[in-house]
RNA sequence: GCGAAAGUGGCGGAAUUGGCAGACGCACCAGACUUAGGAUCUGGCGGGGUAACCCAUGGGGGUUCGAGUCCCCCCUUUCGCACCA
């Protein structure tokens, strides 16, 4: 196809000969064009919006929901997301040529602070500039030939949509899960609002790396997700479809631990002071009691000591200063008596009170009784200021007394009273008991997971659907008036409280209980709400009166496989299982888990560096289509690692995929009209280079359809197909003397572009059509690899002496033990390597070598 | 500190079960063709050696007829967790 004279094929079918003519008359003018093809096929296919559609369930075939995390609509895709989505668009592909049911959604994580500030910048409303970015990157996307089915889109920033975020957390309060609460917060001053804990990393905001997180105390909603944590603990060792990396993430997260709570008594009153231990059992060799700065019963014992109130007060800052800058773990431990003491329940001993600064106010109770001699830290701190440190676990197995800290919990319990001599395991669940039943203490599960904190005090984000009245109190909004809309004209500035706030037509609302005046809820929700359900819209997109049908979510759901990056392991995945059980406890869906298989894809690094612009090495995938195309860019981002790796973008890669479809082109183009030929005839009896091209050919499907049933090395995929290819032309010669019959001519040509399809669309769907086959590739039949044909009838066995190559022979593929030996010693090489010495052993093994033993 | 993954030519990577280390591609070199091109085609390309051969998968040990792959110790890199009681 040349650049000049070339009809879009869109206005005339495609003439079958039209390749090969312009071959013949100027074979330099026969140029793999990416740019044109891939405007062609672009525009065919946003003719065509069934292509991608997925069908009803009534179509019989299985399903398979593969799904690809949604994008931020910043304006740009970057090289990550063309990954991400070249791995899903292959897969896609794949699974609708081997006949499923495929739904392949895109949609748009459309809220969001980045929009404020381009507001604030450019003075553009945030919904516009969002709207824009998302038409922008949208047509990036069919660039870039992603196989969407466009009509299932969801844009979270619509009320479509949100107005469902308001109804589930309508639901969500009447279950009690939705709540306020005064609590301490983390506060980004960039952001200007609250984050979740799993928005904090390192003592830092997730979206401004160089800003510290401050505490504040504040009135917050929140969603509790604690409720479910055993659930989601539990739920991960099933999931194992899920990557260990970000099962053992979760886990961590959810920090499950399982312990006791004991009350101590406050030495001359009737005050208790619960602390929380996983080692009761060592109880005995508590020889004080340590509180949070921050713990209620602190505030008291300052109250009338001036000094004591100084130390307790810079310990405070201290800490909070360690977890705005990230290093809690590393700052020293000390502490301060506070002159009272506390009384051990289980033997009446008298302990001194400590205020320490490595106590966490907000873990367990904020108090923990101190056992120097089996705990690393309280170990550290009684050496330091002298507390007594008594031994009370001994090792199990006897022998000498060991080091102190003796963590081990293989121990037997020692000056323990009446409990001396039993196992730590056994003491733990024994003295729980005794706590419980003398009331000053509980068997209690901690978790390190806190609720989730929604509210954000943004303006572009879901308007959280509650009223406050005077009168009232709460009032949540009823259905019937969702959704809440979020009000589009307004003043973007940088002022504190919530930007809505400062909307009078929002804000005064009348009380829907008593009819009075009452004020709205000017929170919004944090981003990670849209993004926790929002595959489940996609089946659905259209629904008007539920967020989704039931018996939609029946069919499609689980989804079959989720691809995206792994910084999502916590926040959006934990989100979304906890999501997904909420729904299920609706009676909304019957799936425990949102997704039975997670992939997560390495990142795309330039020069061993992540991509950004302070660096100045991102590559525009714009530039990188517009030079190669969309194919070659596609296919590089399979080719240059595997998928679960992280990829070194190197541009001469591209160049090389690129050079490497333009001779697939031209090889099908020479070769089509002699393939033409040999439609619906059958192969006879391959032989020679015919048999040999055949056997490489079913060699080349049974590895791609391999990978895709499981290893997805989409690396070693292409590398195949290039196998195949370099394997074909070497036999041009052959080819164009016309010794392979066109059946054989055909079958090959198909089986290469079908191989194709998933990697390179483009192309593929140009050469299906040049090859006159009828209806799209993608609906074509993905090839079965015939083992007989597949198999070899000679096969190069290596000869070894000493494990060391000598030769390698030539024998049947079906060789016994005997005949390969016999072909062994019969070698040269072999002969001149043995000379002179003794055969020890011969170790055959059918198939793969030979070994002689020698000396 | 704890946990996980990784370490193979100049580069990206291959070797799925212990069986020819370096597939495929990039870069580079040589050649062909040529209205010279960032096009296409052919060949070469881990290191040493004229050669027979020898050496080589982060380092050291081990198991085995045979180890990139399994085991032990160590080094490096990346990621996650880190006063969680």
């Amino acid at each position: 196809m040349g650049r000049r004279g070339a009809v879009s094929a869109a206005e005339s079918p495609a003439s079958p000969h039209r390749l090969h003519l312009k071959l013949m008359a100027d074979e330099k003018e026969f140029r793999y064009d990416p740019a044109e093809i891939e405007t062609k096929w672009q525009q065919r296919w946003a003719a065509d919006p069934a292509l991608y559609a997925a069908e009803p369930a009534a179509s019989g075939k299985p399903k398979y929901y593969v799904l690809e995390m949604l994008p931020y609509p910043s304006g740009q895709l970057h090289m990550g997301h063309v990954r991400n989505y070249s791995i899903g668009d292959a897969l896609a592909r794949h699974m609708w040529m081997r006949g499923y049911n495929v739904l392949h959604p895109m949609g748009w994580d459309a809220f969001g602070l980045p929009a404020e500030n381009a507001a604030l910048k450019n003075n553009t409303p945030p919904r516009d500039w969002t709207l824009a970015n998302i038409a922008a990157m949208k047509r990036q996307m069919q660039r870039l030939g992603l196989g969407y089915d466009w009509a299932t889109e969801v844009t979270t920033c619509l009320p479509d949509y949100y107005r469902w975020n308001q109804w589930f957390f309508l639901r969500m309060y009447e279950k009690g899960l939705a709540y306020r609460k005064k609590s301490k917060v983390n506060w980004c001053p960039e952001c200007a609002t609250v984050l979740a804990n799993e928005q904090v990393i390192d003592g830092r905001c997730w979206r401004h790396e160089d800003t510290i997180v401050e505490q504040r105390d504040l009135v917050q909603w929140f969603f509790r997700i604690t409720e479910y944590a055993d659930e989601l603990l539990e739920g991960l060792d099933k999931l194992d479809g899920w990557p260990e990396k970000v099962r053992t993430m979760q886990r961590n997260w959810i920090g499950r631990s399982e312990g006791t709570e004991v009350d101590f008594s406050l030495e001359g009153s009737g005050e208790k002071i619960r602390v929380f231990t996983t080692r009761v059992d060592t109880i005995f060799g508590a020889t004080s009691v340590q509180l949070a700065p921050e713990h209620a019963l602190v505030a008291n014992f300052t109250a009338s000591d001036a000094v004591l109130r100084a130390q307790v007060d810079e310990m405070i800052a201290e800490q909070k200063k360690a977890r705005e800058t990230g290093d809690i773990g590393a700052i020293e431990k000390h502490g301060v008596a506070t002159g009272k003491f506390a009384i051990n329940p289980y033997n009446g001993e008298k302990v001194p009170i400590w205020v320490a600064n490595y106590i966490l106010a907000d873990y367990g109770t904020g108090a923990i009784m101190s056992v120097p001699a089996h705990d690393e830290r309280d170990f550290e701190f009684a050496t330091k200021y002298g507390i007594e440190i008594r031994r009370v676990i001994a090792p199990a197995a006897g022998g000498e007394e060991p080091e102190l800290p003796f963590v081990s919990e293989e121990g037997v319990l020692v000056n323990s009273g009446e409990y001396d001599g039993l196992s730590c395991e056994a003491a733990q669940k024994k003295l729980q008991e005794i706590a419980a039943s003398g009331v000053f203490g509980e068997a209690k599960v901690t978790f390190r997971l806190k609720d989730w904190g929604v509210s954000r005090q943004r303006y572009w984000g879901t308007p959280i659907p509650m009223i406050h009245c005077e009168k009232d109190g709460m009032v949540p909004v009823p259905d019937d008036q969702l959704p809440v809309l979020l009000p589009e004209q307004i003043e973007i500035t940088q002022q504190g409280g919530s930007p809505l706030g400062r909307v009078p037509e929002f804000v005064n609302v009348e009380c829907p209980k008593c009819g009075g005046a009452a004020k709205r809820e000017t929170d919004t929700m944090d981003t990670f709400v849209d993004s926790s359900w929002y595959f489940y819209r996609y089946i659905d997109a259209k629904n008007s009166t539920a967020p989704f049908g039931r018996e939609l979510a029946g069919y499609w759901f689980p989804i079959d496989q989720y691809i995206g990056g792994v910084e999502h392991a916590i926040l959006h995945l934990i989100y979304s299982r906890f999501w997904t059980r909420v729904m299920r406890d609706l009676g909304l869906t019957k799936n425990n888990e949102p997704a039975e298989r997670l992939f997560t894809q390495g990142m795309v690094i330039k020069d061993g560096a992540k991509m950004s612009k302070s660096k100045g090495n991102v590559v525009s995938p714009d530039d990188m289509v517009a030079r190669y195309g969309a194919d070659a860019t596609r296919m590089y981002a399979l080719f240059a690692a595997p998928p679960d790796r992280d990829l070194d973008w190197q541009e001469d890669g591209v160049a090389g995929v690129s050079r490497f479809l333009g001779r697939v082109w031209r090889l099908v183009a020479k070769h089509a009209e002699a393939a033409r030929a040999g439609r619906g005839q059958s192969i006879e009896a391959p032989q020679g280079v015919t048999l040999k091209l055949l056997r490489k050919m079913h060699q080349t499907t049974a590895k791609i359809t391999q990978d895709f049933e499981g290893r997805w090395h989409f690396n070693t995929c292409v590398a195949a197909i290039m196998m195949l290819v370099n394997e074909l032309q070497g036999a041009d010669a052959e080819l164009s003397a016309g010794e392979v019959p066109p059946a054989a001519m055909h079958e090959l040509l198909r089986t290469l572009v079908l191989l194709l399809a998933p990697f390179a669309p483009f192309v593929a769907a140009e050469l299906w059509e040049e090859l006159g086959e009828e209806g799209a590739v993608l609906r074509a039949a993905w090839p079965v690899s015939d083992p007989e044909l597949a198999k070899e009838d000679e096969i190069e066995v290596p000869v070894q002496a000493n494990g060391k190559l000598v030769t390698v022979v030539r024998v049947e593929s079906g060789a016994d033990q005997e005949t390969l030996k016999k072909a062994a010693m019969a070698d040269s090489k072999v002969q001149s390597r043995i000379e002179g010495k003794t055969i020890i052993k011969v170790i055959v093994v059918p198939g793969k070598l030979v070994n002689l033993v020698v000396r």
